[in-house]
DNA sequence: GATGAATGAGTGTTCATTCAT
DNA sequence: CATGAATGAACACTCATTCAT
């Protein structure tokens, strides 16, 4: 028999965390297209009326999913983010942290794949998501005043270090290669290649 | 010219790439997610009971729509293909084409995109898809051979090389970023830096 | 290759008992409820809109079917016949005539069961299928006057002199058993010693 | 009375037996091939989904349907049921106790009838119906023991016992007759003269 | 006569969401 | 807070039938 007091919150923050958890195994496992509410609800444990008290609708649990997915990622690529190294070493620790991050949740990458893809990215508000990116943003900005890598738009510079990382660790995209440490080395150096002036 | 046989309607194909064309169309606009089969056939002006006419089931019309796209692709990216030619500016023809393709078709490149993403990316025979695409195999192989570029695994070439180009034309995932003359230029010239030995 | 001659109707009469050939395993196969038109097409490997040349609708398909199974069986009843046989002698002969019937077309059987419990059946003119057996209740008639049998209503003698054996041959209804030669005599006996006086 | 625990909205049996009621009456009147979920759920007074709360799907509700009627056949069958008594009047009881029923319950009668002869009735575990109609199975082996009536496989004796009175109460099969209490004496005596030895 | 294409209306089933408890 | 029941609307798909050829 569980006991809870007035007032505790422990018991619902996990349901909500048991909900999300939920949401991303699902659709991971049969699909962004085929997950529906009860499932979702069955896999978490709870009554398909109960994640209506946690989020608004089906719509607010993905977009909340995707964010708490970005904010996690963002977490962890600023891991011992240390603004006095050189730039290069600085880029290399967010990437090796970037790469970290999508092998050991592939799921979470999977499921923000399909998230961006879907009309319901266009309910995220950007601005927001880029605010925990931001220091990465300043790090691009000091690199190509310090003329370290090339001066070129944002985008470009993220589609070449970060996209790939996505891509390759994405198994519906890349099924065949193995990441090993080897693999994920030559992979930093493509990528710094392409960013170095 | 049709040619109608003795006691037969034929199958119009015009009507099989109208189909097409609206499922392209409706992914495009309100997303894989909520791509019915009955707001497809409201689309392209048929009964919902003719596209099982056309296709087995909604699978193999989405599959086949992807599959149709990865032709078109390979067939866009093959264009004034010269082996004759050096290596980079061959790869520089294959990587302009690629561009002129998924900018002239973004709503092409949006539902590969999503539909990659899908369960339903699991029933394509991976190996037909390849068929298309070995001369670029075959190509970045020579590259490899001739030490002009690095020698990676085929997989982490690609995603240097034409994934970013998926990403940089996707509005879903770059809105910002305006694609014109010189952003395409600068943007080959960091995909043959990442790759080129 | 086969040649057909002008006026020939042996094409049309082969096409017309194909599809109920195909009626009638159909519905033994897959039941009366899931048997569709364009499924009965298939089976008798005809087009659909074919099966509408020779019959009105699929009820016109049905009853016609039913119909057929009946003559048939009615048919089949008559053999060896002979008014001038001892009135037992003459029921014996009907009696295994009909098991003969429905033994060696079960699937007859079961059509015509399932199809009595539909309402398709209300829309069977019962005095044409009276008609086929009318020299059976002449019999019955003749026995009660004779005082053979029983002087009771003839659905009562018919209930049990002929619905028994479509029961016990029914694999639906008896499927454990065996209508071995004994099993079919002790049978006549109880349907006789029924109806007997 | 109705008992509700906290937080729970429980099932309505009422409902439950309401949509069986509905099931039944539909198939009674339009027959079992056009018997749909939708027009069942509308006689019912319910929506169609909620009859997926209730069953799992329409296999299942026709298999429930099907066994609930064989329940209440056996427990009237086995009304007053003495074995004190001697053998031919259980018999007789069991015989007028069926009469009862199919003639009060035309409709289920009916039912039965078509789900037996569809491919639905594969579905039902045999062994759980015969297991309500075992007193039957032991009377009958009781008479052959004590040379009451025939030593013949029991499927025999009940095609002679038991289906001639469904055959005499479905309209379908006998439209003409009238069941007065004459007719189901004399009913009962074919039966008997039948079995008995 | 015979066909395969075409379809509106229907099938069984699941959906996201609300409601009474 | 949390629930399982309840639902109208939608889902993918099949139906009996008609049509142009």
């Amino acid at each position: 028999m569980i006991i809870y007091f007035r007032g505790m919150r422990n018991k619902d923050e996990h349901k909500k965390s048991e909900i999300i958890r939920a949401t991303v195994k699902l659709v991971n496992e049969i699909g962004f297209v085929s997950c529906s509410v009860s499932k979702i609800a069955k896999e978490a444990n709870v009554s398909p009326a109960t994640l209506y008290i946690y989020y608004k609708n089906k719509e607010d649990l993905l977009v909340s999913t995707y964010i708490e997915i970005k904010q996690n990622l963002s977490e962890t690529l600023m891991k011992n983010f240390d603004s006095a190294k050189p730039f290069r070493d600085i880029l290399k620790t967010l990437w090796y942290n970037g790469f970290d991050f999508v092998l050991n949740n592939k799921d979470y990458n999977q499921f923000a794949e399909q998230f961006s893809n879907s009309p319901y990215s266009d309910l995220v508000d950007k601005k927001e998501i880029e605010k925990h990116f931001s220091p990465i943003i300043s790090l691009l900005k000091r690199g190509i005043d310090q003329k370290i890598i090339k001066d070129v738009p944002f985008d470009l510079l993220t589609a070449f270090i970060f996209y790939p990382m996505m891509t390759l660790s994405n198994p519906k995209l890349c099924s065949s290669i193995k990441l090993d440490k080897k693999t994920i080395a030559q992979s930093f150096n493509l990528a710094w290649d392409a960013v170095k002036l």
